[in-house]
DNA sequence: AAATGCTTGACAAAACCAGGACAGATTAAC
DNA sequence: GTTAATCTGTCCTGGTTTTGTCAAGCATTT
């Protein structure tokens, strides 16, 4: 099911490389390294640092656990096996901090059923069933496991299996499709929330589709937040308006596409400029690490996971009512 | 995918157009060949570099590696293949998805007071509200009158506005992106109409909308068939591959862009050509008008009301009850 | 003659390393 | 409730290596 077709654990990595796939700065890596000892990565001739895989594994956890609330001091040298307990379970509390939504914990076997479910729809090109198979899951499962443990992996299963020619793009394109019309449900439909806190979400013009920008939008949702929702049509001018409009706290930004469009460095940054400074901006999606520059630069938060999102959103409460 | 018809792996490009091809300066191509030997390209007879397709493609693969953290120094050497894993693990990072539930309101008002309670809606850029207003129109007005009373004049009076400039692009992109949502929703969830007849739903390749098919297939899901929908992405190998493996008797095309692309023109015949003469072709949409003598050639329904629809529909239900 | 390409050499910016320092926030102590 | 200690992300210094860019001199083409 993954794909770790080359060489799995002794690959090497370098330190920008880590950077990017985890999250953390360059110096955080190195200052964990100097301080606990998290992971003592081998060198190279010329004393670079260069990690593993299951060293970038270890790293992401450990972020997301003090994302979490955990301090890096206290878990920094746990193995990997507790910390990915750790994880899992600060995430789903974390997740659960507001509104009374269905939650359950799922046995793994559960999401291994909806799974089979969903991938046997998709190939049956049965848009129908694969759309009740999610909303089944989200009645058992709850928003975040949805989220998290179910369709994150789907998807990302169903890339693979289109990239090597297992699966038509036919089937891609249906349970993208079948996806994006569940979440953009459970975005918009009822039941409404009028809240104070208002977030406008967005996937800037040229992407090519919006699923990461709607996931945050339903997590925003079932914390009590109220989405604006502009699309894949949201260009920096329309999503300042609608901010100013609407008040909003937080712009939410999903980026899937790969990698090289030069343009959207500069539409980001005029976002940063046009804004006022409390308005915080969130970054989300699989493309969303090859901007890593410029994401720091405008002083924005890369979101990876719910829980990062559920902190994220507390933060500004917090600050809201501060600043009142 | 690939076009090159004229000289394919032999062919040889200057320094000039790899640059350009590659987003990378001259000097870079020249200065990772020196130190690195990355690749050695042929030479013509005045000594000057030609390069081959499979240059070209490595150094494309380089560079987005070098932009994902990597070392020059460290992969300038991989093969081909080991590249392509390495962007694609390197590039693919995180995240996916979503939320909650349904529920229901009963109300009674004409199409006038929707209309404003929509637009209203959609000026405070509030998608909750504007699909609260969508759903309860539909429940009082049933779905053929929501499609035609209600949202065709809708969505052409914010296109007005908007090209008036009354209107800004974010009410436009929450207008279509709510409305999206809505009728995928109802394309596409419960309850599930198992049926024999069946469509396939599409809007080609470089479209910039689906709401035409949208619309076509939440009409033919309210007559009882089973619309199998492809989204935005649909070539016409997957419409074919789609159709066969369902056995639907019916492929509806939705056309928004403008006009002028003359490759839709070819995609639509290829699309005839490779159909059994059975199988019925619809094309729906404001920009189908443009493509008036294709349509006609390929013997396609150019549908543009509800009840031209279902008068096909029902046709097709005749035939294939005769041909049995 | 102007423009482009090639080679070689040089240089400066950027990235990496180690270690130290600092400021803001949290925790512990009083 | 205030103060002191601690934690932790970030920044700075100073030295090394890597890497993008530029320039000079020569060759070829237009």
């Amino acid at each position: 099911m993954a794909a770790n077709q080359t060489n799995a654990n002794k690959s090497e990595h370098p330190i920008q490389v880590v950077a990017k796939r985890t999250g953390l700065s360059t110096d955080v890596i190195r200052a964990w390294e100097r301080r606990y000892k998290t992971i003592t990565p081998q060198r190279a001739s010329n004393s670079r640092r260069l990690y593993s895989d299951t060293d970038v594994e270890k790293l992401i956890l450990l972020r997301r656990a003090t994302s979490a609330g955990r301090r890096i001091g206290d878990i920094a040298n746990l193995s990997i096996q507790k910390l990915r307990n750790l994880v899992a379970t600060d995430e789903s509390a974390a997740a659960q901090l507001p509104i009374a939504t269905i939650q359950q914990r799922p046995s793994t076997g559960s999401v291994m059923e909806y799974f089979d479910d969903c991938m046997d729809a998709v190939l049956r090109l049965h848009n129908q069933d694969f759309y009740h198979s999610l909303s089944e899951a989200s009645r058992t499962l709850g928003i975040n496991f949805l989220l998290e443990d179910l369709l994150r992996p789907l998807i990302s299963y169903i890339q693979d299996e289109c990239r090597r020619g297992a699966l038509r793009d036919a089937h891609y394109a249906i349970a993208i499709y079948t996806i994006r019309s569940f979440l953009s449900g459970l975005a918009t439909s009822e039941p409404i929330t009028e809240s104070e806190y208002k977030l406008v979400c967005a996937s800037p013009a040229g992407q090519v589709s919006d699923i990461a920008a709607l996931r945050l939008a339903v997590a925003a949702k079932s914390n009590g937040w109220q989405a604006i929702f502009l699309g894949m049509y949201g260009s920096v001018d329309e999503i300042i308006f609608s901010q100013e409009q609407s008040k909003a706290q937080l712009i939410a930004i999903g980026i899937t596409r790969p990698a090289d469009d030069p343009l959207l460095a500069n539409q980001l940054r005029r976002l940063r400029k046009q804004l006022d400074d409390e308005i915080e901006i969130a970054v989300t999606g699989s493309g969303a690490a090859a901007y890593f520059d410029v994401l720091q630069e405008i002083q924005s938060n890369y979101i990876q996971t719910i829980s990062e999102l559920t902190l994220l959103l507390e933060r500004i409460k917090q600050q809201s009512r501060i600043r009142q």
